[in-house]
DNA sequence: TAGTATAGTTTACATTTGTAAACTATACAA
DNA sequence: TTGTATAGTTTACAAATGTAAACTATACTA
């Protein structure tokens, strides 16, 4: 039951399968050269790899097939997100979220409910989260 | 001049180092296999990619290393958090970082600066952010 | 019907990653 | 001085990934 994951280019093609909805393979091709230069064949083994790890079903017309998106693309970012996190220091978490805050393109409505939502967590929060880099302690 | 980048199991090397600060290769060896079942050769190995890559710098005394890392974790956790979402959906990142607000725990103090923040920045914040998954257009 | 342009399949191959055994050199103990 | 426990180096090897050529089957054209 390993966890199967998505690699790099084929997150590129899977974003477009979403962004597309349901599509062929031909337009997946023609859509991704539009801003990459991977040959057809590139662009099929990674079509190939989505259903193998089955984030990608197909269906068949004749000899062609159209490919669905078995998850949907707020929840695969949100899960990725989330994994990553996973993976870094938990002290250290918020500071990286203010980051993304300052950083990335965000709309009005999105930050309002950011500040909504901090101002609600705010109210029960730790007063300090310790780090979990190592078995015992903290760390700076 | 290709980046280098740290791997899932480089990254739980490269948080030790940067907890225990200039530390010996047993020193790393003993608190990994606290929580991991690597041989002694696995986290060499992983040792010498993170020099190999100057993620890690050493100094010598005798015949034993110790290592230093040479970037800061808070910068290396916000420049892959960065990178991460540079793969996503602009329109849905927002999204996004409410999941993580949501899901990760967070101390007071942080909230707090999230919900200024947010705060400030919806000030000056678009309506709206287009999805950026086609060259042309937007999706839903 | 024969020919050709495509859709899909198979095979390929270098690099990175996870994982580690085997080997070499050396500091220190007996 | 010699042996031994370690530190570090080399070699290994399968799976995943990026990238694609070569091949096969078939729908449609002439």
């Amino acid at each position: 039951m390993t966890e199967k994951t998505v690699s790099g280019a084929e997150w590129s093609v899977l974003r477009i399968v979403w962004t597309l909805g349901s599509c062929t393979t031909r337009e997946v091709i023609d859509t991704l050269q539009n801003e990459s230069d991977w040959k057809d064949s590139t662009i099929k083994t990674l079509l190939k790899r989505l259903c193998d790890k089955e984030f990608l079903t197909t269906t068949k017309q004749g000899r062609q097939f159209t490919y669905q998106a078995v998850v949907n693309e707020q929840t695969a970012m949100n899960q990725t997100a989330v994994t990553m996190f996973s993976h870094f220091c938990a002290m250290k978490q918020g500071q990286t979220l203010i980051e993304l805050i300052e950083q990335e393109k965000l709309s009005r409505s999105d930050l309002q409910k950011i500040e909504k939502l901090a101002h609600v967590r705010a109210m029960t929060a730790p007063e300090q989260v310790d780090c979990n880099c190592l078995p015992d302690g903290t760390c700076d």
